[in-house]
DNA sequence: ACAACAAAAATGAATGTTCATTCTTTTTTT
DNA sequence: AAAAAAAGAATGAACATTCATTTTTGTTGT
């Protein structure tokens, strides 16, 4: 127990390392043992957590990739209206990756370059299910346009990606009412009129 | 003549293989040697036109920035009224993106990590002005939304290149008639109404 | 038109460093 | 005292960059 305890520590002290060190400096320039320094381990430790450097930066992929959808989705429930239902995840959203923006931004870099192995890319985008089911119901009650769900997403949530790393590089500063107008620019763009 | 041509005919070979390497293999995995080999040139020439990795990868995001931009903005003219002019400026984006996939996806990768030093990422955007100019007189006559320019690229332009991702990957086919969708989801997502 | 040569460009092989990973030993836990 | 976990040092491969030569190009005098 007490074990297992700190062995998730440890574990959990190279995912975060490795997510700081990956944001500010790119793979390619952070050595397994920057990682090891940071989380106050041995070089050698890692290798008991994980099989090797790829292993490590995939498992750290799916660990934040589930704490995203999890957040996400935690205060949605499939019986809200359609709007409410987009409200409520699209708020979540927003929250993530704006304020645990260290998350997001090793998410939008995973994204956008070949240091995930493909299989995982694949897995973590399962989770985003409730939300295509969501957008499936609306499609049947004439309330989203009836486009492809690539389509939806790119408008109503992936500028939001661009609104994080915009913010996090501190070219500007999205408040609440900015967010707000965010929120009905998503909103407007994907719902029928 | 003859041997300046010679000259830029090895420097564009170098940076078309930078583009296609890092697109395929990501910055940290893709050694000197390789870019030589896929250029038909020895290691030690690279130097010869480049200080070094870092300079390399630079210039080429310079060199495919200005390129984007160039294309962007080449039908465009101010003269052009407000609507007409995005819709121009839109649809070349477009074109580029799901054309010019190679480079755009290369631009994608230098957008969403550190690989590039911050001022030359910097310069990079400030070729985007006549857009930005073109939406300040939108919103001085009132037909563009009131709102950051952060935000009006968020939801015009920048969905733009997560359909490109999507459409690399193989997920999904962006059709002509898709692409009309999308044009009238960004315009709908600034115009004022 | 052309030989001879200087300058520039290009090369392949070396150099020295950095790094992922493994090995052996030590420390901690049970 | 055995087993598990962790550590630091060692190993060997990969890599960016430089070096010593060779090849190509351009120029000059005939």
């Amino acid at each position: 127990m007490a074990t297992l305890q700190k062995s998730i520590d440890k574990r959990n002290a190279l995912i975060k390392a490795t997510i700081e060190l990956v944001n500010n400096n790119g793979f390619h320039a952070t050595p397994m043992s920057k990682i090891a320094k940071m989380a106050n381990v041995s070089p050698a430790t890692i290798y008991l957590y994980f099989e090797n450097k790829q292993d490590l930066v995939n498992k750290t992929y799916i660990d934040v990739k589930a704490q995203y959808t999890n957040y996400a989705f935690e205060t949605y429930s499939s019986d809200m209206s359609v709007e409410r239902g987009f409200e409520v995840i699209w708020k979540r959203i927003a929250d993530f990756k704006l304020n645990a923006s260290e998350n997001a931004m090793f998410l939008a870099q995973c994204d956008n370059t070949p240091i995930i192995d493909e299989p995982i890319l694949q897995e973590g985008i399962k989770h985003l299910q409730p939300l295509l089911d969501l957008w499936e119901r609306g499609k049947k009650e004439g309330l989203i346009k009836n486009m492809s769900n690539y389509l939806l997403y790119a408008y109503a949530i992936n500028p939001l990606s661009f609104l994080m790393m915009a913010q996090k590089r501190g070219a500007f500063q999205l408040d609440a009412s900015q967010l707000e107008d965010a929120y009905q620019l998503a909103w407007s763009s994907i719902k029928n009129n």
